[in-house]
DNA sequence: AGTCCACAGGAAGGGCAGGCGA
DNA sequence: TCGCCTGCCCTTCCTGTGGACT
């Protein structure tokens, strides 16, 4: 190991912390022992685990509402209560909590299946036994514990979007396959409308129960920052203007209590490093840029090749003074950067899915547009600053060899 | 009112890789 | 080793779209 790395090692190790007290309670997947104005939604959820204590099959519950407005920790939250309590009594309850959006875990319906498994102590092949022969081991190691399981399925859209609700159709009968033991299952969504793309059947047999979590204002972000900033931070190192602040920006976003949480933290981390004493607002304006920056850097990144290309081709028209440009431009760009960097160029039909892609990423911003009897097409602009954009030419250009 | 354009986007399926059980 | 299965990336084919133009 170089010498340079183990000395930062040392210094960080050394260094005594001047404002965090608690770096993880700052962070969204922290649970705090109370959750601040979420009393109604954990007693609602409770009330209606509350059977499996007896033994007794807990409807289904649909849970939806905007990101950073606290579903899964509330869900969690009961969830790891509910399991406390039935450790005291004689009905054994288990709670899973499987991310749908897990890539190689939980985003087919044989990993999904076969990841349940895996948590109830019974190990599945990764890949190569047909989903059914799944579908049995997972039945049998169910009923050989007699368990109660609650399901969470956190953003369940992604999962649906996928397989389709034929999957989610299966799944909800799944207690008609078991002879002793019980599912019930939460699915959790960010999708405000998912449940009107649902089949009916689906519908009413996810959503026995219903819960909308409302986004939070920017007063109730306060109390929840001011929780976490006194388990996070040390005594008085946060300037009064801080946390409305934080609290404002994040409100202005739907109100995600995740988004405030980040700021707040990075503020800090970013006051830490230039060795202040005490975090300001303007730790807090360079904790957003930063955010943003270190967001779409990590994600250009990650991509494939071809979707760098895609973007190197939307950068040089950029660059070339055009504005709102659209899909037949572009691709006839790629087709030019293909041969530049020894690339098969894909199809039109594929970079319309890749085009789709940096769209949802937030990196371009693309809408569909109509130009009358000269076609329909999308108007494609980069989203990105200035400085961002730099960033983004270098890696482009190094891993494309331009 | 009908035609036309330039795509968007759904459906189906091919080809390949990785993994399993017999 | 072989047949089978799933996942992933991609192509091909097709229908749909919506507003300008005729």
């Amino acid at each position: 190991m170089p010498q340079s790395i183990q000395t930062i090692f040392q210094e960080f190790i050394e260094k005594k912390t001047v404002l965090f007290k608690d770096r993880d309670a700052l962070t969204s997947d922290f649970t705090p022992d109370t959750i601040p104005h979420r009393n109604k939604e954990i007693n609602t959820v409770a009330s209606i685990l509350a059977p499996s204590l007896k033994g007794g099959k807990p409807s289904n519950i649909f849970i939806y509402g905007m990101t950073g407005t606290g579903k899964t920790l509330v869900t969690r939250y009961v969830g790891c209560e509910l399991e406390k309590m039935s450790n005291k009594g004689t009905n054994p309850v288990k709670v899973i909590y499987i991310n749908c959006k897990m890539k190689k875990i939980a985003d087919t319906e044989y990993r999904l299946v076969a990841e349940l498994s895996r948590i109830l102590g019974q190990e599945v092949p990764i890949t190569g036994l047909p989903t059914e022969h799944v579908y049995q081991t997972f039945f049998n190691v169910l009923d050989s514990n007699n368990w109660i399981v609650v399901v969470i399925l956190d953003e369940i859209d992604a999962l649906v979007n996928k397989m389709g609700d034929d999957f989610l159709y299966n799944f909800t009968r799944i207690n008609q396959e078991l002879k002793r033991a019980k599912v019930s299952i939460i699915g959790i969504t960010n999708d405000l409308h998912f449940i009107d793309i649902l089949d009916p059947r689906v519908k009413s047999s996810l959503s026995e129960e219903e819960i909308l979590f409302s986004p939070y204002n920017a007063l109730e972000l306060q109390d929840i920052l001011k929780q976490r900033a006194e388990l996070g931070f040390k005594p008085g190192v946060i300037s009064d203007e801080v946390i409305p602040k934080c609290a404002a920006l994040a409100a202005q976003e739907h109100g995600d209590a995740r988004r405030a949480l980040d700021l707040l933290r990075v503020a800090g981390e970013i006051a830490e490093r230039e060795n202040d004493p005490k975090i300001t607002e303007k730790h807090v304006d360079m904790a957003l840029e930063k955010i943003d920056h270190d967001r779409i850097i990590e994600s250009v990144k990650s991509l494939p090749k071809q979707t760098k290309a895609l973007l190197w081709s939307i950068i040089e028209l950029e660059e070339k003074g055009q504005k709102n440009m659209q899909t037949g431009d572009i691709y006839s760009v790629y087709e030019d950067v293909c041969k530049e960097c020894a690339l098969h160029p894909l199809t039109q039909r594929r970079i319309s899915d890749l085009i789709s892609e940096l769209d949802m990423m937030g990196i371009i911003n693309a809408r569909i547009i109509s130009l009358g009897r000269y076609g329909r097409t999308r108007e494609i602009n980069p989203n990105v600053s200035e400085k961002v954009k730099n960033k983004m030419k270098d890696i482009l250009k190094s891993s494309l060899m331009i």
